[in-house]
DNA sequence: CTTTGCATAATTTGATCATATTCTGGGGCG
DNA sequence: CGCCCCAGAATATGATCAAATTATGCAAAG
C-alpha cells in the first residue's frame, strides 16, 4: 500500500532534485503530503512504517520527523507517539491572527521588489489555479493556491517571515482537504485578481489589503468548517 | 486518551534532568547556550565535537541539531557544515517587525487570562532582574529578562504564537552578549514597570503598548549595535 | 455460565549505539 | 596550475535495548 504522491513535481521552487540527502527527501515528501491533506488529522505516523514504505533507514526518517515536529507539522502526543495534529478552534484563531498580520506585510515587501518576470510567473500560476477550479480539481486548486502565495512570499525577500508563514500553512494543511470536500470548488475565495492588479500597479497598500482579505476569507472558511465537526 | 500535555519545548529553563530522552537533553542544553550568548555568532558546531563533549551518541546529537536548524537557531551553511547564524541587518529588521507585531498581542491575551499567582511570580522575576542590573550581572539580566517575557507569553495561553516568538528570541540570542558587552548594564531598556502596572490594572491596551515599547527599545539597541560592526 | 476486571505476557515501536559508507576539503605531486 | 589522493566529518544502516500499548488468561462476581 504505497501511498504515491499526487503531485508529480515538487511544488517548491527548488530546481535541484538530483542529489539530495535521504533525510531531506523524506522531509519534503512528508511535507507535501501534510500540506495537501494526504494525511488525515489525528492519523498516527510511525517511524518503522515510513522506513518500510520509503525504503530508507530509520535515521533519516527520525531526522525528518524531528524537523516536522519542530515546525508544528506533526505533534509529539503523549508518550513517544507521533501523529498529525488536529486543528482546534483555539489553534485556528492563533494561526488566523498570525496569517492576517504577517502575510499582508509580505505582500507589501513583495510589491516593492517584484520583477516583471516573477509577476508573469505568478499570473500564470493564478491562471492554472482558475483552470483547476473550473474543472473541480481540488488537488490542483490546493497546489496552485499554495504556489501562488509561496511565490509572492519568496519575492518578498524576507526568509524568516516566509518560513514562519510556511509553517502556518503546514498547520492548516491537514484540514484543507476536509474543508474542500465540504464546500467543493464553487465558493472558493479569490481575491487574487485584486492582489495581482495591486502588484502590477505597485500599490503597496492595495496589495496588503487584498492579501488581508484573501487570508481572512480562507481562515473564515476553515473556522466555520471546524465549528460543525 | 490524554492529549493535554504537548510541550515539545521547555517554557522555562529549569534544570529538570530527571527522566528525559538524550536528544531532548542535548537540545535544551544547546538551546540555552544559544539563547544566552554562550555560542558566538559564526561559530561552527560539529556533531562529533558534541558527542565527545556531552558523552552521548551521535544520533541524539543529530536530532537536536536538526531541530535547532528547523527553528533557525542554527544554520546549515553550505555543504554539511553547521554553525551559529550571524545576525544581519535584514534579518534583524524581519525579527523586529515580527516581535513588534506578535508580542503585544501576547501581552493582550496574557492580560485577560493572568492569575494573581502568576502575576506575583512575574513581579518576583522582575525584582530579580533589577537586582541583576544593579549588580552588573549580565548573565542574570539576560536570564531573568527572558524568563520575564516567557512567563507572560506562557500565560497568554497561545502556544503557537509563544513558540514562534521563542524562535525569534533564539535568533537574537547569540548577539545579545555582544550588545551587552558594548553597552553594559547601565542603559538597559525597562518598560517592565509600565507593563506590570498595566497587567495589574487589567488594562489590555496599556499592556500591549508597554510591551511594544519594550520590544522596540530592545530591537533598536541590537540594530544600532549591528550597525557599527 | 457468562461477564467483567485486573494482572501479566507478548508484540510493537521508539531510542540509542557502534559501524560502514559517502562526500567534502585540503595537501601533495606531476 | 591542475589533478589526484587522503584525512576527517557527515550520512546512513542495522542491531540492540527499553518502554508502552495491546493481547491474553485467570479469578471473582452477578
Amino acid at each position: 500500500m504505497n501511498v504515491d504522491v499526487i503531485t508529480p513535481t515538487n511544488p517548491f521552487l527548488g530546481p535541484e532534485t538530483g542529489k539530495m540527502p535521504a533525510h531531506q527527501a523524506v522531509y519534503e515528501k512528508l511535507r507535501v503530503m501534510i500540506l495537501f491533506g494526504d494525511l488525515a488529522p489525528g492519523q498516527p505516523v510511525t517511524i518503522q512504517g515510513l522506513t518500510d514504505q520509503l525504503n530508507v533507514g530509520m535515521t533519516p526518517v527520525r531526522e525528518a520527523l524531528r524537523r516536522l515536529i519542530a515546525e508544528g507539522a506533526l505533534t509529539h502526543q503523549g508518550n513517544r507517539r507521533v501523529s498529525v495534529p488536529i486543528l482546534t478552534s483555539d489553534c485556528a484563531d492563533e494561526l488566523g491572527f498570525m496569517r492576517k498580520t504577517l502575510e499582508p506585510e509580505l505582500a507589501r515587501r513583495a510589491t516593492l521588489r517584484l520583477t516583471p518576470v516573477t509577476l508573469d510567473a505568478i499570473t500564470a500560476c493564478d491562471d492554472a489555479l482558475n483552470r483547476a477550479i473550473a474543472q473541480g480539481d481540488i488537488g490542483g486548486y490546493l497546489t496552485h493556491n499554495y504556489r501562488f502565495h509561496a511565490m509572492i512570499y519568496d519575492a518578498a525577500d524576507a526568509p524568516i517571515m516566509a518560513a514562519t508563514v510556511d509553517r502556518l500553512w503546514l498547520r492548516f494543511g491537514p484540514s484543507l482537504r476536509v474543508v474542500c470536500g465540504r464546500f467543493g470548488t464553487d465558493s472558493l475565495p479569490d481575491k487574487h485578481q485584486d492582489l495581482l492588479a495591486a502588484l502590477r500597479a505597485r500599490d503597496v497598500d492595495a496589495a496588503a489589503l487584498a492579501m488581508a482579505e484573501d487570508v481572512a476569507q480562507g481562515v473564515e472558511q476553515i473556522c466555520s468548517a471546524l465549528q460543525d465537526s
